[in-house]
DNA sequence: GCCAACGTTGGC
DNA sequence: GCCAACGTTGGC
């Protein structure tokens, strides 16, 4: 199983939007790099930590699993969509996505401070100056670490079952 | 609201 | 194929 971090602004989508809505086309991502993770990484029943970016303040605030992969995203195609590719060829779409299914919302969010004074994360890709990717591959090690962090009950759960 | 970092576009 | 100009992201 890999590891996944998700970036999205609460107030286009947010960690409350996807626990009412159970799941999620991850549309709108315009961007290759990402792009290429979602179509060629993520496998079913991977793990998503769901990220709040432009937030007050920014951190983790959940868990998702990915639960269908290589959808067509469909914004590509709506001219009435700010995601809306003019270039995009309906014989051959240039946007794929994963849908992501609820697992998790925390008590404690892990802010990103606090995660920049958390050693063990050294090296994570959100801290990096400048890491803009919206996906992100997270280590074991480091998703491990968030959830214990903030105290979550899913990978709580998954212990005592081994 | 500022602005550094980064990706994309398009002229050449 | 280079690279300057531009747009976007996202922390602060």
């Amino acid at each position: 199983m890999q590891y996944w971090l998700m970036k999205s602004e609460p107030e286009a989508f947010s960690i409350q939007d996807l626990k009412k809505n159970k799941t999620t086309g991850w549309d709108g991502v315009r961007n290759y790099q990402a792009r290429n993770l979602m179509r060629d990484q993520m496998q079913i029943g991977d793990r998503v930590l769901f990220y709040h970016s432009n937030a007050e303040p920014p951190g983790v605030v959940g868990l998702a699993e990915v639960s269908k992969t290589g959808l067509v995203d469909p914004s590509q195609f709506d001219p009435a969509s700010k995601y809306h590719d003019p270039k995009a060829d309906p014989e051959n779409p240039r946007w794929i996505m994963v849908e992501i299914a609820f697992l998790e919302q925390f008590k404690q969010i892990v802010s990103l401070p606090e995660m920049r004074e958390m050693a063990e994360l050294d090296g994570m890709m959100v801290l990096q100056k400048g890491a803009r990717l919206s996906v992100q591959p997270v280590s074991e090690a480091h998703f491990k670490l968030i959830c214990a962090r903030a105290g979550s009950q899913i990978q709580k759960s998954q212990k005592t079952k081994k």
